[in-house]
DNA sequence: TGTTTACACTAGCGCTTGCTTGGTTATGCT
DNA sequence: AGCATAACCAAGCAAGCGCTAGTGTAAACA
């Protein structure tokens, strides 16, 4: 029942399913031909359906973890390039991994009390990872406001791009990360 | 099947059962429960559960208009002034009709093709009243950066508020409004 | 060679869903 | 008094739901 690769796969496919039709109205046996099994088989794999959108939702938030972790290595350690290399990297995954993003961000209500608070934690580091970088840029004197505050108002402003942002236009994430930045950051320095 | 006084009291409750269980959980015995009568009866006010939805949607983007434009009226005319007053009022609407918008945000998707586009429209008008706000600052140097670029940021962090903001806390709209203005616009004047 | 393990199948149980039907009661106008 | 209309109810249909039980099969291991 743990992660094989199968599951990894599954988990996958459903992540997309329930962007389409939402959780509430993806149906175990549509999940099941979309992967090409029968409904019952599914449940080989997974517990119940609960289990499979806390599947979907902890690879999202644990592969975002991951990203930000490794951009905030990759870049200089001055405060703008690492709230610029956070807010990147966030871009980024909201895009590659978007499926499981906007999973993530509409359908958290559905997931049972348990699933809630065990995937609580993972979101919780994620969002010390930004407060620390946020705070790190207010002493710094790059910015100015109350380093919670600031931190909410910018993953609210990141997480909002999935309703609008077209990977086909004109803009990378890298822009859009630079424009943000700019947006919060005094034009003279 | 047109707006009676009844129907404004059933879309209010119906707004916070959505709010509660999410749209597609809630069942129409729900509803009836909860307005006082039995399921069929529900009928007699709503064509299908669709209707249901797409009233509760509508009301609340119609009243965040209406609030907007007063907004807009009773302030000064600075941009400053005006850039304050808007996001004053977003956050003040999302907290007195406060179901009536998460469900606008994170229910959309349920909406049927007709109803969306029906929505769009009331949706669109409140976005370009953002986005004159947000040009006028702009054209003002009072920020800086694409205006639909920031308007789109700033609607997201104040929608994403929705998730954090406690009306119990400390904070009032108000300040945090204020907080918001701040961050895009540089310190000195 | 015999046994285990992983994965899939068929069949269907018990329950809930949105919505309809056909009829009753309360209100208020003429 | 007579009538129209709005609001409601009890009962239930057809479809779909998550999930279970029991079985088959092919590869991996002893």
């Amino acid at each position: 029942m743990n992660d094989s690769p199968r599951r990894r796969e599954l988990t996958r496919l459903a992540a997309q399913l329930f962007v389409q039709e939402g959780f509430d109205r993806t149906t175990v046996r549509m999940l099941a031909q979309e992967m090409g099994i029968k409904s019952g088989s599914l449940f080989h794999h997974f517990r119940d359906k609960q289990e499979i959108l806390c599947a979907v939702i902890e690879e999202g938030t644990q592969n975002a973890l991951a990203i930000a972790r490794e951009a905030l290595e990759a870049c200089a350690s001055t405060p703008e390039a690492r709230l610029h290399a956070m807010a990147r990297a966030h871009l980024e995954t909201l895009l590659t991994d978007r499926n499981a993003h906007v999973v993530a961000l509409y359908e958290w209500r559905r997931l049972d009390a348990e699933s809630r608070a065990h995937l609580s934690h993972l979101r919780d580091a994620y969002e010390a990872l930004w407060q620390e970088v946020v705070g790190d840029a207010l002493e710094a004197g790059l910015i100015h406001g109350d380093k919670f505050l600031v931190s909410r108002f910018v993953l609210g402003a990141l997480n909002w791009t999935v309703r609008w942002y077209d990977p086909e236009g004109s803009r990378t994430p890298e822009e859009l990360a630079r424009e943000l930045i700019a947006m919060i950051t005094p034009p003279a320095r």
